[in-house]
DNA sequence: GTGGTCTAGACCACA
DNA sequence: GTGGTCTAGACCACA
């Protein structure tokens, strides 16, 4: 299903829900998908089931996905998780750049980053 | 010098180094500036003397101060610094961006985002 | 005869025992009618036949239906289940409010909400 | 600090949620004042320190209590809180109600419980 | 000392 | 088989 990246980040519980929450965006996972079994899933990238449990309860109080009792836990409706997803993806972007205004980051600063990062050209020199 | 926000914030030798940046960006400590001695701001802003040292250490190494042995730190030159701390903002900015485009944030949206964040109006020139 | 709503909610069996009771009260099951075979009724849902069996254990135990073994299941007296019905309603809804008597609901409170859901106007009679 | 109920209820994470919520309702436990720690807690009322981590996180999300990482936990801003707690115990309350409008219970029925719940007078008669 | 994370393994309810 | 809870115990970051 995916691999987690040992060197790198934070908590293991995080990565698992962003794994799951990118796999959701990426439509891999689509609405009311069933999500692998908590053991098995633990079992497949070699960590504890609490740790996988932790990750699937923090996305079912996020709205994420849903759990039912003895079955399984599936995908939420997409079109809210899409919302949900891209308000914070924005929130957390806003919050990035107002933190780092006092280090004379400008609009066109930002304007430009864009442009590199989604490939725009300025219209000619650029 | 400084107030700590204890809530919902990481830890505070991380936030320590955060207001000293900021008081070196806004001008507040310039170039060549002493730093209060290590126990003393401890004292002032009642936090453990450790915390400090800590904080200290990693504006060293990160070239924003310097120490010199037996008489204390130091502001490093401060067009150096405002380098330093642009690239670090622009570098997190964009991290911050890219990581996000899986959930649908185009260039649109951070024109936006930014428009309202610098308070341009989107009409007249631009 | 009825969908269950997978998301958010407890135990199917426990949705299942909702369900008839709300068949009952609403009057689309009549004292002494017959209830659709466990087997049946499972196919019919899609459910595991004994889930069912072990919703309608939980009836026949609150005396809301009863079984003749060979013949089926039947649905019990009505006005002793109306009477069951009310009562476990009205106990439940004290013990609610008793629970949240410490966060400072007052006797007001519950009045202006009852109004609101019985949609009562509170000027002219009362 | 507090005891639990081992008969009733649920998890006994929840139940420590509960307890914590009802000790900063009543007043014992004021804006600011530090939680006891999590281990101390645990082994004052004989549960396993991740029992009452679990409890801590989830208060934490909710807002009710702040963490200050390798200091401790505090409570938050008690108006805050007594705002949330006394929203959610309405909206239960009304949840309940509405649960059981099938059942018969009608706006009369909640005046009379209400009134002997807090032991208002029925005027004479009562 | 304080909280946070993780594992290993048990036991339980539900389908 | 599926998830949920809990314990015991380890290891880590932070103050």
């Amino acid at each position: 299903m995916f691999e987690l990246d040992y060197k790198n980040r934070g908590p293991i519980y995080e990565q698992v829900c962003d794994k799951i929450k990118e796999l959701i965006a990426m439509g891999e996972l689509k609405t009311g998908e069933q999500l692998p079994a908590v053991r098995g899933l633990a079992k497949e990238i070699g960590i504890n089931h609490n740790t996988i449990q932790k990750a699937f309860g923090i996305l079912e109080r996020e709205g994420v996905i849903y759990t039912v009792i003895g079955k399984g836990s599936f995908v939420s409706e997409h079109s809210a998780n899409a919302k949900i997803f891209k308000e914070n993806a924005l929130s957390e972007i806003k919050q990035t750049i107002e933190k780092n205004i006092i280090y004379k980051v400008t609009h066109d600063d930002i304007i430009k980053l864009s442009n590199s990062i989604f490939n725009k050209g300025v219209c000619e020199n650029d």
